[in-house]
DNA sequence: GCGCCCTCACTGAACCGCGATTCATCCGAT
DNA sequence: ATCGGATGAATCGCGGTTCAGTGAGGGCGC
């Protein structure tokens, strides 16, 4: 007798129709969650809370999302989408890779320096879900890596990298080290001079480890 | 209902919060969690879980740890704590600091090898708590980059690397591209030859990044 | 040597608090 | 009056934690 399971809605988009102020309150609680998990992480973090801090009821947030993991999905989908489709843009500036990769790496720590909590929810929060989140993940994450990994082969194409490096490690390798710097910049006390040195040293050294001619072996 | 337990020998187990018990016993949990929480997450995993794959009762695990998150805590704290010694004796086992970082990064990427679920724990779960393990990881992880960071600085020192760069921030640069290869190599798919291959091409970009001469200035 | 207890690691079913989700109800706009 | 977004108190299942038992080992009195 309980099998009153009212999921009959054909319709899996809770979305409501966009008008007037819907539209932002959907981008209210997205904002409101990211400070929120960035503060107390996602799991830690309950429903109510993300309300709170969006000045909606809890009852709102099933309004506009699926439930509380799709919160933080369309925090990626939205955000992670938003920062590749910048980067891609950033990428077609330039025809230099050099320049392109500078670009791209100062891009992204530009970001993470104006949005402090973004950082910590992508750095942070990216690994936190099992299966759920590396399904909605990984594919952003394939792109991200996907445009990297282009630039690095053009780079070799045009003979300014050395070509005996897999653009893909050497896309993961500069991801990783974002991501390190920005880790630890997410973690660490929050000044901003250091993180764009820690930016400005990370290119240097990234671009000469894929300089192709190797520089005299010192011993 | 094998009641096969009580394996005596000669055990001086100081570990367990009880009298002398059979040490094993902890030691077969933090290993059955490693593959539990590998597979689900720290927060998907129930506590009854990880018991069943230990082959122990619920209420045992509450005999060797005070609660979840402390199983999780000694992952780190057993499993890092004992890599990072061993980091530091293969430091010593060389004066090149170029082979130094060469066998740093080979002995990290070696360990995740032979035993993948680690790696995804400590890629994906190190991240998962929000306060409780940022207080337990920091520390080990501090640790961690003051080595790399050591030998960078007698790299500088001794002439073989370039000196603009600061040695923390290429700690954190080396730790970002270590992680960035397991990373994607735990969570995709497990081709040990492909992981070795990564940790060579990264183990070349990143020294040259390192080395004191410029390539010809490309541009 | 024998058997009686006592101890203590271990067990696992039950408890209980928490928090995601629901839904009856409430406005405000048209 | 009607529609539909918004509300938030109540629901309810989940799962971490507890604790009353269990039984094997071994100390000890005889």
């Amino acid at each position: 007798m309980t099998g009153r399971r009212r999921e009959s809605g054909a319709g899996t988009e809770p979305r409501p129709k966009r008008r007037g102020a819907s539209g932002d309150k959907r981008e209210r609680i997205l904002s409101a969650a990211i400070r929120v998990f960035a503060q107390n992480g996602f799991y830690s973090t309950r429903v109510s809370e993300i309300a709170t801090a969006a000045g909606v009821a809890d009852g709102t947030i099933y309004l506009y999302f699926e439930n509380k993991d799709h919160v933080l999905i369309s925090i990626f989908e939205d955000r992670i989408g938003k920062l590749i489709e910048v980067m891609r843009r950033t990428v077609k500036e330039s025809t230099d890779p050099r320049e392109q990769l500078q670009r791209v790496i100062a891009l992204q720590l530009g970001q993470v320096e104006e949005n402090r909590d973004l950082a910590e929810v992508v750095t942070v929060n990216l690994r936190q879900s099992s299966t759920l989140l590396k399904q909605y993940a990984t594919p952003l994450f394939v792109k991200y890596l996907e445009v990297i990994a282009g630039v690095i082969s053009d780079g070799q194409k045009q003979g300014v990298f050395r070509t005996d490096l897999s653009p893909r490690v050497a896309a993961r390798a500069l991801y990783g080290g974002v991501d390190g710097i920005m880790l630890t910049w997410a973690l660490g006390e929050p000044e901003p001079k250091a993180l764009r040195k820690a930016a400005q040293q990370f290119t240097t050294l990234f671009l000469r480890g894929l300089s192709p001619e190797a520089a005299p072996d010192a011993e």
